[in-house]
DNA sequence: AGTTGACTTGAAGTAAACTCCAAGTATTAA
DNA sequence: TTAATACTTGGAGTTTACTTCAAGTCAACT
């Protein structure tokens, strides 16, 4: 895998060069090494950290949650339980995640199922039978 | 089921009076109905609803998509079909975030599993090897 | 009569994650 | 040599979805 443009990297990744940008301010993206005239360029290493970031994102992982695991590589081999324990707790939010989206769905299925079957004619709209309470 | 107040609604469903009235406000639940005191009632069919909402907003169904369903229900009849195609396309949103999760799911999994047996330790970090690139 | 508690309104403020812009530099192409 | 193209920077602006606030009303206790 060669070194990348960030303009490649972002065609490879499909996320924005302002995005990439963005995300090596905040040290998501940390030590992004130049070429002589100022440039940008991504190594192997760098490119599969993206990539680990663009999925993890797709599924709604934090910045702040990819920011402190970034860090803690950083630190090196003391971080070692807190970064498995960081890993364990977005594993746990995603299962979650997944949870309510798998219910999320059945209700969307059966709901169309019930206009492809006409019977969603019968009840009018949620907004039903509104007079004024007396109390 | 009995009519509820806003605050009852908020914590039969989790969420806060304020973001009841937010939506109501943008018009994701319409035509909210009032005590002779002004206060707000909820009945069955709009907790359906409410409940409805919650539902998909867990899953990222947008603000947007569920308000253009509501004013399709107001509408009536002649908004069938569009609100079949709506759901629909959220209905193929959420599997398509399903498929998302499960890919990142698997990756946090194999990940931890190198923390359990070690092997991370190996690699030093994802930010390795850089000199300036003299083109 | 006064205080408490639950509600009301309209408006302003917040947080997360981008996204866009203006001005500048450097390499390439004509 | 001029023009086009691809980057650079710092900072400001945007979007989505709430959330908080100040000030007021209303009914129920003490």
């Amino acid at each position: 895998m060669p070194d990348l443009t960030i303009t490649a990297v972002s065609k490879k990744y499909d996320i924005s060069s302002d995005t990439l940008r963005y995300y090596e301010r905040i040290g998501l993206i940390p030590h992004v090494p130049r070429k002589k005239n100022g440039n940008r360029y991504y190594t192997e290493g760098m490119q599969d950290w993206i990539e680990m970031i663009v999925c993890l994102r797709h599924s709604g992982v934090t910045i702040e949650a990819l920011i402190d695991y970034a860090q803690m590589l950083e630190k090196g081999d003391s971080t070692l339980e807190a970064r498995e324990a960081l890993l364990r707790e977005q594993l746990s939010l995603l299962e979650e995640k997944k949870f309510n989206l798998n219910r999320s769905i059945n209700r969307l299925k059966h709901k169309i199922s019930l206009y492809e079957t006409g019977k969603i004619k019968k009840g009018k709209s949620y907004f039903e039978e509104y007079k004024i309470k007396d109390d």
